[in-house]
DNA sequence: ACTTATTAGTTGCGAATGTGACTATTTACG
DNA sequence: CGTAAATAGTCACATTCGCAACTAATAAGT
């Protein structure tokens, strides 16, 4: 299952058409940035995501508004978007259902009635304080592989790929056309 | 718009029923290994996925297939999967649509006729040879940032996060119930 | 050999997601 | 003030995704 397939299997120098270097590829999929960035995140979220949708049957966004609520207070809805990166309707719908679950209350703000203010209700509270430890040590024993004396230099490099990353996305969004 | 929110704002300790620890949360979504491996992977996949999509209206599953057929020549489709990390049906579903666009084509396996045996067409490695290059330094330019210093570290405590994340996922996987 | 179990790949279906349009409200500005 | 621009949030729509069921083909067990 992770064994990543011998390649010499089938590829024989059989002189298919367009079927060139095995070997020497200009890229490699297994060593491409953007590639390894996104399976260790998937792995890690698949991984941990499993353990709250068992307990209490919510996904990522659940999840994400709920840590986000426990750790300011009360919040409008699009602060929860902005600090948990997610797009507004994922944030909509994810209050919608945490409220339905009666695990997030919403009371209006007189000051301005386009937003409410979101806070997690008892229930809710219960849930977070629950599912922080096990977010906690799972987050531990994820992070624990990681070499002591390689820790800082992978904060440091995971902290400017984010910062770059952001700069690519914003950068490709202008771009409408060609180059 | 990249501006994380200041939190004192609205979080104002006005003694809402269940809300209360505001700075000293037990956890901090924005430190949150799992949380910011997604949040990069995102972001570096949604900057490239935009440069391949413009030039040639394909998404990430069809350009990983494309890559991966790119580097190994002939394959079947479960070895794609394998080697790309996807699930079997969105291999065949990225492979159904780059064989309508003339950029994938299949040919039947004689000693196994339940599978088929994928490659590039000349269409298909003139899109893959325009794409290389680019990828190719769309990840330079991310990867650039890291400090060399800290390139190594990186490189082993990403390998490490990988390994370890799949392993949790396949325990959480087992733990079909409870603790 | 023949019956059963595996495997490669596809498809149907429901859930999740992003985009864009839309509503309600607030702010800017003339 | 009063009209236009901006903002918070929801909703409808189309797309994407993963799971489960299914088909076709091969391998294993007896």
């Amino acid at each position: 299952m992770a064994t990543p397939v011998s390649p010499s299997d089938s590829s024989a120098p059989k002189a298919a058409p367009a079927n060139a270097a095995p070997a020497d590829a200009a890229l490699k999929l297994e060593e491409f940035l953007p590639y390894r960035l996104n399976v260790v995140a998937s792995l890690a979220s698949q991984a941990l995501s499993k353990v709250y949708a068992k307990r209490y049957g919510i996904g990522v966004p659940e999840w994400r508004v709920l840590v986000t609520l426990g750790q300011y207070g009360v919040m409008t809805g699009k602060a929860v978007g902005a600090h948990s990166h997610m797009h507004k309707t994922k944030v909509s719908r994810a209050v919608a259902l945490l409220e339905q679950r009666q695990l997030v209350a919403r009371r209006a703000n007189d000051a301005d009635m386009r937003e409410s203010l979101l806070s997690l209700t008892e229930t809710g509270r219960g849930v977070y304080d629950d599912l922080v430890p096990i977010a906690v040590d799972f987050a531990h024993r994820l992070g624990e592989v990681i070499d002591p004396a390689d820790r800082a230099a992978f904060e440091r490099a995971l902290r400017k790929l984010t910062d770059r990353s952001a700069e690519l996305a914003a950068e490709a969004a202008l771009h409408r056309n060609d180059t």
